[in-house]
DNA sequence: CTGTTAGCGCCTTCAG
DNA sequence: CTGAAGGCGCTAACAG
């Protein structure tokens, strides 16, 4: 048995199309008896109204385009967190698209959400911006966030990236580093650029020499970054920090310092950048770069809704990261010596 | 300037509608030239289909619908990346609602979804079935993940949680642990009463005497249940096992532990359950039931496309949670002592 | 208060 | 190969 329509309920009801929206949407100018005898029919059919058919003639649906690179991590979900709590609380859905770094697959689409969404948040650190916007409808409302070149003048929330590498380092450089070695994200993304160029630049203030590791914010990256550094740790050269461009990779890093015996931050300072959940809940706990990630998805669905309801909006709202140290050492861990049972 | 429509560039292009929409959709029966001038337009207009248009007269989305919980917490989060990539490997894209164990909330949900997906993934462990499945369309593919009172033999996938919980109380009095304590997740959970069932069979097996603590499934429940032991931890009855109905509880317990000194698994075993990526990170790394959250979400997917596809599906396809031991101790990792700084 | 009518934007027979 | 016309299901004037 297919759907009942409205057409349906009318019939039955014996009365019109009209008078059944009426009641659907709680219009008061409706006779009573009407109203209950289309309230009953409706029910007995078991009718829902087709939201599809809604939307088209309303010209709102309600919903939200919510474009990631990718699910994976703590980051993105993060994100999703804070979009999908602030959207909820406004009603509205949320339809979701991970581009998974395919330039084609994510102009496609975003083009099949024009018409299913009133705007959408457009999360895209390693896609071409030039391909990207062209193929975005001018008056489709969107929000950006942390996307390079947004030339179209759209309303955008960026990342302080630079800024917040720099204070990163300057925070090692104080607590005494100097062999300060990067761990950076993918070469694509734009996020993991702007990292690295404040890792320069503050390495350089200080006279300190740079070394970069490739990255690509995954957490074996860190593992493997790990892995060379071990191989130094008692040369003359030794580094004494290693600041990878997100959390995942410095959890990764510390995970295999951890199980070659190498006291963190003993022996090498470990630092992040995100601050994901995780990062307070590992040990020792990781001292990073607090970017407010649901906080950013939160504003990002406040701004959009007041673009889809009529605003203007052309701002780049800046975020600074904030340092986030976190002390926990072994000692204040491991007080006591484990009993080895069995 | 509004959006382009298709008769917009049916004029342009000196066409009728019905030739810019075969062009469009690379049908075959249309001349060369036509297609060249029908395209060269609509670039030329910035043309982009109105996705929910089309929707409506195919009476096809390409989308489905998922309705989860809650998006806070990496079980929710693991759910939804695995449904996120089974579906976009299959070119559908996915809309969101959480229910934040709203009952009403998650019927409007529902309703609002008919017409704009092809049908709908429900995980609802914490809502009355009887209300949500009575405004369930009957006419809409779905399947369940973990819904209890699956009464209209709808397609499911069921952890078994009583097994894994017997599972795990099985292992913990393998390896000597006697006291072990249950901390149970929040109490209109089906999941969460699942697992205080199989705890209770499993300690009565042993003859052990159960001992339930209330939680919900929260971090915070963790830190509160190992405040309630610390008291107890130096006494004759002092428990030697806290087995957590998830993950995340599992994980504040161990922190609060961690804070107070005590060794952990050294004076006190920690269990949890669903095995969120986090678990193995965490140290001393968590001994859990790994319940392949993302497998599941995937495999949703899979049956929902074959439902979509006109096929049937009344099965309830059981997935038993697999034990996962994770033996990392105190000693393995700090075989170093911290070095002070500063 | 209620019914009729005209779309929303697109796809698809059905003729030509 | 192409155009005209009807319809997907619903809402919103516009008359009664």
């Amino acid at each position: 048995m297919a759907h009942a329509t409205i057409r349906d309920v009318a019939r039955e009801a014996d009365v019109s199309v009209a008078s059944v929206s009426r009641v659907l949407n709680g219009h008061s100018n409706v006779r009573p008896a009407v109203r209950e005898r289309v309230q009953a029919v409706a029910a007995a059919l078991g009718y829902v109204p087709h939201a599809g058919a809604r939307n088209l003639s309303l010209a709102r649906t309600n919903a939200i385009g919510v474009m990631l690179p990718d699910l994976h991590g703590e980051f993105f979900s993060e994100t999703a967190r804070g979009i999908d709590s602030e959207a909820s609380a406004r009603g509205l859905q949320l339809l979701l698209s991970n581009a998974h770094a395919n330039p084609a697959r994510a102009i496609e689409t975003l083009r099949t959400m024009r018409g299913r969404v009133d705007g959408v948040i457009i999360m895209a650190p390693d896609l071409d911006p030039e391909q990207l916007f062209e193929h975005l409808p001018p008056s489709l409302p969107a929000v950006l966030i942390n996307c390079c070149g947004n030339v179209q003048g759209r309303a955008e929330l960026r990342v302080d990236n630079v800024a917040g590498a720099e204070a990163m380092v300057e925070h090692l450089v104080s607590t005494g580093r100097r062999r300060i070695v990067h761990l950076a994200g993918p070469d694509g993304n734009s996020e993991a650029q702007a990292r690295v160029a404040g890792y320069c630049a503050a390495m350089a203030r200080h006279g300190l020499a740079p070394r970069i590791l490739p990255g690509d914010f995954f957490e074996e990256a860190g593992t493997a970054a790990a892995e060379e550094l071990l191989r130094e740790l008692d040369g003359p050269e030794a580094p004494d920090a290693l600041f990878a461009a997100n959390d995942m990779m410095a959890i990764g890093a510390m995970m295999r310092f951890r199980r070659a015996g190498v006291a963190v931050p003993g022996r090498i300072a470990i630092a992040g950048f995100d601050d994901v959940p995780l990062a307070r809940l590992i040990s020792p706990a990781l001292t990073t770069m607090r970017v407010g990630i649901a906080g950013i998805g939160a504003r990002a669905v406040v701004r959009l809704t007041a673009l889809i309801a009529g605003g203007h909006d052309h701002a780049v709202e800046p975020r600074t990261p904030e340092l986030i140290v976190r002390e926990t050492t072994w000692s204040t861990i491991n007080t006591e010596q484990p009993a080895s049972r069995e």
